[in-house]
DNA sequence: ATGATCCACCTAATCGTTTAGGAGGATGAT
DNA sequence: ATCATCCTCCTAAACGATTAGGTGGATCAT
């Protein structure tokens, strides 16, 4: 029975009808030149062949690709999970895919593992790039080579890449509400608990507060960590180790791995929140309401950063595809409009002492 | 400057040492047939041109692919990213990638998304899929047609597939240890808030509870939503706004989504926890132990069940591979011991009154 | 000198599509 | 009757890689 025929290709089906590959071909891709009783005589046999085109060979033919890749580490936190909704459901507007491209998959960054997922991606001429952290200029230049358009979000572009599109939040500006709520309690003594400055937004959200203290005369003490909860369980602990140190009034965390590990260790010292210590953080996320206490939290709204990443990334390759349809260079062509900051809002709770 | 040709081909890179593309091929590819001066001379080309491969190309003529499809529904389930560590972890051994398709990410469930998600993945030729779901007859027959394996990770296969590997938890056992420990409590009056069954688990979690009940003599309801923490807020706060109904004695959430829903309905209408309802749930996630109260939570180890999926997986791929080289049919091969099952663990905390 | 063997390399076919450049026949205008 | 115009369909050449099946020459044993 002619169904059973495994892996069938355009060629069979085109046997199957006694017509050329050529008329299957666009009668199945719905485009005319081909007659209406040809049409539906392919779209049966094709049905009842159980015909699937050969994606790898559309694009090799085509030279066009269908996914766009978003390259992000530590998928551990939240606000990623509501970018990757944003920008979904905005792809699957324009029949394009996503897919996932970890740079921290093993747990740590690392150059190597950048410049083999560049590769990769490179390999695969993926449509485009949705990068959630700053890129090595190297990284820049080769996709640039290759064509391949960039956007970040809520991240910058490295140096020298400045035409780069990004869409990130107003951090500074976000980071000083922070702390004018901060200031306005009269906490003097502040604790930033930070990622590496690798996320661009770590310097922006350091800067606003460092603003914030200056204004209030408060004092701001920065301790790094590595993007994770483990580390920053680390480092918090073994920063209050120090003989002779105080516990700072308030704890600002830097994201959501950042908060994890403080409230971890605030738990494990019996320190109670807020009245010891309050405690603040970056990045809402659904668990934050049901905390002990309810975590005051600064809110970006991350899926409608997504949808205006992949809005703008799909504008640019659109556009490039249409200049190689005209015969021009397609290079991707990046205008100024495409920069945006978006504002955040802080969500008061109890942890700050509310 | 030959540096700046863009998207140099093998062709280019033949032609810049003046070899045959079969010697660059090879040379590029590090098989043998090439003298090791040619194959320096092509390796410097190739650097200086910045030649890479085009995957389409590769993937074409090879008739090979090197990427895994994971189909899950609701991403936003805690146990869905170790799950994803560990298969990424073990894949990245054999070189493969994993892609993560999400079959609900508009929110709901339907047919029509499994099924474009489906002939989307044959388009693609994928090289495997690892399904979190129960995935529907007619996808495994066409997953079957084109030859593409598939391992159930934490579901059940579909009926009349009942050769193709599945890794589960011993989800009945699972259930009742979490009723023997409330049965322990002595409550008698339970109530399970659970999940669609097409998802396989939930019959077995609620066949357990019901032994367990049984056992210890208390009543056993059961309230259905949909898989999201919105739907379970809604399902609940309606059930318990039913005139006459009386609080139960403890609620079992069936994962992570249920228990984030009810306990905002607790919250919402003030309700102690554990006085005066107890609430336990399947699935840890990381914020559980800084919940108020501290969540206990049946532990399933989703990273080892990860592994475990990936590796069968790999073993089909392989053993599919070494047939086709063979030149025999290379339907993949299902052996019954691919069939495993996990134990799982209760962690007692606070939500269910110890 | 002859033949066998090996090595380094090449030519050309192939994977499954898309598409430029016709070809043949029907239709309609003149 | 002639020619232009449409339709519908075809042939054959791509896309960028891999690879079966040679080729020509060096090396070596006899």
């Amino acid at each position: 029975m002619s169904e059973m025929i495994k892996k069938p290709t355009l060629h069979d089906v085109s046997r199957a009808v006694g017509l050329s590959v050529y008329t299957v071909s666009r009668a199945l891709s719905n485009r005319d030149g081909v007659s209406a009783a040809s049409r539906e005589r392919v779209l049966q046999a094709a049905r009842e062949l159980g015909y699937v085109p050969n994606r790898a060979a559309q694009e090799l033919r085509r030279n066009t690709r269908s996914s766009v890749a978003v390259i992000t580490a530590s998928t551990s936190n939240y606000y990623y999970l509501d970018l990757m909704t944003g920008i979904q459901r905005t792809l699957r507007l324009s029949d394009r895919t996503a897919i996932v491209a970890d740079v921290a998959a093993e747990g740590v960054y690392t150059r190597a593992v950048e410049e083999s997922l560049v590769n990769d991606l490179i390999q695969s001429r993926t449509a485009g790039v949705i990068a959630t952290l700053t890129l090595s200029p190297q990284s820049i230049q080769l996709f640039e080579k290759w064509e391949i358009p960039v956007v970040f979000v809520d991240s910058a572009p490295p140096k020298g890449a400045d035409r780069v599109p990004s869409i990130t939040t107003d951090n500074i500006g976000a980071s000083m509400k922070v702390g004018a709520h901060l200031g306005d309690h009269g906490y003097t003594d502040w604790l930033f608990l930070a990622y590496p400055a690798r996320w661009s937004t770590r310097a922006q959200r350091e800067r606003g507060l460092r603003e914030a203290a200056a204004a209030y005369g408060a004092t701001l003490e920065v301790l790094e960590s590595e993007n994770d909860t483990a580390s920053a369980y680390a480092a918090l602990s073994g920063y209050l180790a120090v003989p002779g140190r105080s516990l700072p009034r308030v704890i600002i965390a830097g994201n959501n791995p950042m908060v994890h590990g403080a409230l971890r260790v605030l738990r494990d010292r019996g320190v109670t929140v807020p009245s010891e210590a309050a405690i603040v953080a970056f990045d809402e996320f659904p668990w934050a309401p049901l905390l002990d206490p309810p975590l005051t939290v600064l809110n970006e709204d991350s899926e409608t950063i997504g949808v205006l990443a992949a809005q703008t990334l799909a504008r640019i390759i659109d556009e490039q595809v249409e200049a190689e349809r005209l015969g021009k260079p397609p290079t991707p062509v990046y205008r100024p409009e495409y920069r945006q900051e978006m504002p955040a809002e802080l969500i008061i709770r109890k942890s700050c002492g509310c």
